[in-house]
DNA sequence: TGGCGACTAGACCGACCGGTCTACATAATC
DNA sequence: GATTATGTAGACCGGTCGGTCTAGTCGCCA
């Protein structure tokens, strides 16, 4: 079970996306953090560093899907799924001292219409995500499944973003708090 | 009229930091976009290209305290002018061609603890936001303003976030649609 | 008109960036 | 045992980075 380098590599692309994206760090830091020299780097991933990220990214979009699917098995309201989600996340970041947010978020916005590779395995993982989220609450009978998809994922990516400049993990929580209480009244509403 | 050469250069780097954040611009391309040599960066921002973000930065939070006191005078209930408000930030991005976000959102994921006079200027500037969004749900009888202050802000992020990875206005719409619809039903409910 | 502070101008610097290249170790294949 | 594919190792490269420094321009006031 021995990590491979190719894993080392990726794991500590994601690491750096989430603490400070990816125009944040230097080749060699990532070579440091995963013990790696340089020539493995481009014997694994030729394109260097956008090649790098991409996987990293993909990884991401898997894990998460992967996450989602487990969690909406054993919760049966997608709801409590959605608590147990952004309760995670909200504790990971706390672990981190507010330092390890969304791996997505960054890159996201740091990337323009010429990183036509990130951008693709960007919006491959976000529609991904929002589309698994969506069926949920679509099967368990909400209305507007879809605004209320990317409204989750918004507090998600927006409430990490306010927790991290503001140091501190109260304001998300009350707006997760907010936020489930309005759709709970929701639930099976017309339109 | 003129603007000064100190005001180009904030203005060039809040462009900046909608289209690709801190680590993505480098400083001759501010430089080229203000039309200003190296020595006048420097002797209006000794500190360099923090100095110049904490400027934009703060630049920034004024002008939202602002826009805000204003819509918030001229439309008597805060959701129709949250409304005009995210309406117009998604004006701008789609006028950009999804390029132009939120200058302070870049940023704060990019920052570190040790970037402190930054997360300062950003931590000033994303809670005076907020309270100013607070007090005028408070006054307006919503409860749980702080939540609800929270959460609109973080749909004003996370819906940039993912208009902008999907190319695509369509799902922020709906998620403000969806909120809305959810915070309208909530006035004066009891908690 | 001479001098002074504010500001412009850009050559220049060392450090570090992402990326290339050659050499080598390892292990499977014939 | 020779050959080949796979991956490790890191010296090295040109370019760009943020930042410094000296020189010069301009308006203002004595």
């Amino acid at each position: 079970m021995t990590k491979t380098t190719r894993d080392k590599l990726i794991d500590a692309m994601i690491d750096a996306l989430q603490r400070k994206g990816l125009h944040g760090v230097g080749l060699n830091e990532l070579l440091a953090a995963a013990d790696a020299p340089k020539g493995s780097l481009y014997h694994h991933f030729p394109n260097g560093k956008s090649e790098l990220a991409v996987a990293a990214i993909e990884r991401v979009g898997q894990r998460a899907e992967q996450a989602f699917a487990a969690l909406f098995e054993r919760q049966s309201d997608p709801l409590d799924a959605l608590t147990t989600w952004l309760q995670g996340a909200l504790g990971q970041l706390q672990e981190s001292a507010f330092e390890r947010g969304c791996p997505l978020a960054t890159v996201a916005l740091e990337s323009g219409p010429q990183d036509h590779e990130i951008r693709a395995a960007l919006a491959n993982a976000f529609t991904a995500i929002r589309q698994a989220l969506q069926q949920q609450l679509q099967r368990h009978g909400y209305s507007q499944p879809e605004g209320l998809a990317t409204l989750f994922i918004a507090l998600y990516e927006g409430g990490l973003l306010q927790a991290r400049v503001a140091g501190s993990s109260e304001p998300l929580k009350q707006a997760v708090a907010t936020l489930l209480h309005l759709t709970r009244q929701h639930r099976m509403e017309p339109n």
